[in-house]
RNA sequence: GUGACCAUAGCUCAAUUGGCAGAGCACCUGGUUGUGGCCCAGGAGGUCGUGGGUUCGAGCCCCACUGGUCACCCCA
């Protein structure tokens, strides 16, 4: 039996009402912003991601992407996020032209390769916004604004945020504190763990939400970022907190939250829901100031964040929160009787059919020629209202019956005005 | 990439020490001509995830692979 790839899922009909709510609130709630839809390729050439990724990261980057080589010899890759490509086709139209900043949002599949666990798959899709050319703190707010705007929509509960500045690449800015980072850790080395001795050589900054025993009474007096932000920094972070403030929104300053690639730069946020494992986060974004240029482009801010549709239904499941239901038929046409008369009355069934949807009324055929009692049975379990039913007598008399399922009561409607009737009903 | 646990019908699960593959739910059909939910009866649905091995004999024991769950690594 063939089973779907490792980490890769089927969305079945059951789901059908989340998703829809989950898309359709993010649609709406990107417009109410004044965000506009981006959709770029599932597949971009290799270098865009690479590129986007630093030099540092590339080796992790590569381990985990979906690459391939094209039949003329192109390397491609799936998209593992959406932000490189969004800023490649930021650049490729010329999106510089147009009012900054450019407010973009999309919708869709990226794709990792990583080992699954609850809230991680292969595939995955993502809700992603980015707000691109301005620095302005304001910009960090209006972007915090939309996700919390979001997932309060959606009917979440107790949500925060998590906070922090990593500062920039200014000498006098997250240089000096990966120094002070490095020192401090380098001088308690010897009670570092494995991992954690790895991390102070290849990523330091990752030591600060390290989960390894050893180093959590570490942890707590490591230099943090914010302390050693640069005036430009300070004052972005200063700002927005100003903002967060003002607007009442839950925040904690998370000084152990980072990143793990180099063109982030001051503003990291995350969203915290409850009840999904240790993938708390149903949101995780931040400004990467350094982006652009590293694809070729010049200087050019950015803030964005990542929000995956899975784990967000996961945690709206965990809620216990409904999702509204989606649009049913109302309306079943059943066709009953033996040989000639039998077709007749399907063939008039079909009819009825056809001019209730053109109606705008939601219909149901039974198929398959079966007993009224199995065709009753088929419409409770359909769920829809009224149960048209047509057979000798109401093709003699042009008084066609119609069953309500609530209560049972049945009446003859004359077929000429059965469309107006049921119409009327919904 | 690492580790733990797991895999029998569409779903949830049984199957004594290795000895004829089962139940409930769901599905289909009936319970005299054209009436749903409840009930009753019947039917269909499985090469026991896949492939090897041990054995007279494997759903059960061993190995590998695939997939699932969870955690670590990593996290764009």
């Amino acid at each position: 039996m063939y089973q779907t790839p490792k980490g890769f899922n089927d969305i079945l009909p059951e789901d059908a009402p989340y998703w829809r709510h989950v898309t359709a609130t993010a649609e709406r709630v990107a417009s109410l912003y004044g965000f506009e839809r981006i959709d770029t390729p599932i597949i971009e050439f290799t270098e865009v991601f690479e590129r986007g990724a630093g030099q540092g990261a590339a080796v992790v980057v590569d381990k985990e992407m979906y690459t391939f080589q094209d039949k003329d010899g192109a390397s491609l890759t799936l998209r593992p996020e959406f932000t490189a490509g969004i800023m490649r086709a930021y650049l490729e139209h010329g999106m510089r032209v147009r009012p900054q900043p450019v407010k973009l949002y999309t919708l869709g599949p990226i794709f990792r390769h990583e080992n699954v666990q609850a809230g991680r798959f292969r595939q995955h899709t993502q809700w992603n916004v980015e707000v691109v050319g301005e620095i302005d703190p304001a910009v960090d707010f209006e972007v915090m604004s939309i996700a919390w705007s979001l997932f309060s929509e959606l009917g979440f509960r107790g949500l925060s945020f998590q906070v922090n500045s990593i500062g920039c690449p200014d000498p006098a800015c997250r240089p000096r504190h990966l120094a002070a980072l490095v020192a401090y850790f380098a001088a308690y080395r010897g009670q570092l763990n494995e991992i954690d001795r790895r991390r102070l050589d290849v990523n330091p900054l990752r030591l600060l939400d390290s989960k390894e025993k050893e180093s959590q009474p570490l942890l707590d007096a490591a230099p943090r970022s914010i302390d050693y932000l640069c005036d430009s920094c300070r004052q972005h972070f200063q700002a927005l907190c100003g903002y967060l403030d003002w607007a009442a929104l839950p925040y904690e300053i998370n000084t152990r939250l980072v990143r793990g690639f180099d063109y982030y730069t001051k503003t990291v946020f995350e969203v915290w829901a409850e009840g999904i494992g240790a993938q708390a986060a149903i949101c995780g974004g931040g400004r990467y100031d350094g982006l652009v240029e590293l694809l070729g482009g010049p200087p050019t801010p950015g803030i964005g964040f990542g929000s995956g549709v899975e784990r967000l239904i996961a945690a709206l499941k965990e809620q216990q929160v409904q999702p509204p239901a989606l649009l049913k038929p109302t309306v079943q046409v059943s066709y009953i009787g033996k040989g000639e008369i039998g077709q007749q009355a399907k063939q008039a069934a079909l009819g009825l059919v056809r001019e209730l949807r053109q109606a705008g009324v939601g219909a149901l055929l039974p198929f398959g020629d079966r007993s009224l009692k199995s065709q009753l049975k088929t419409a409770d379990k359909a769920g829809v209202a009224h149960v048209v039913i047509v057979g000798e007598g109401e093709l003699q008399s042009g008084q066609w019956t119609v069953r309500s399922l609530a209560d049972s009561s049945q009446q003859a409607v004359a077929r000429a005005e059965l469309i107006a009737w049921l119409a009327a009903q919904q």
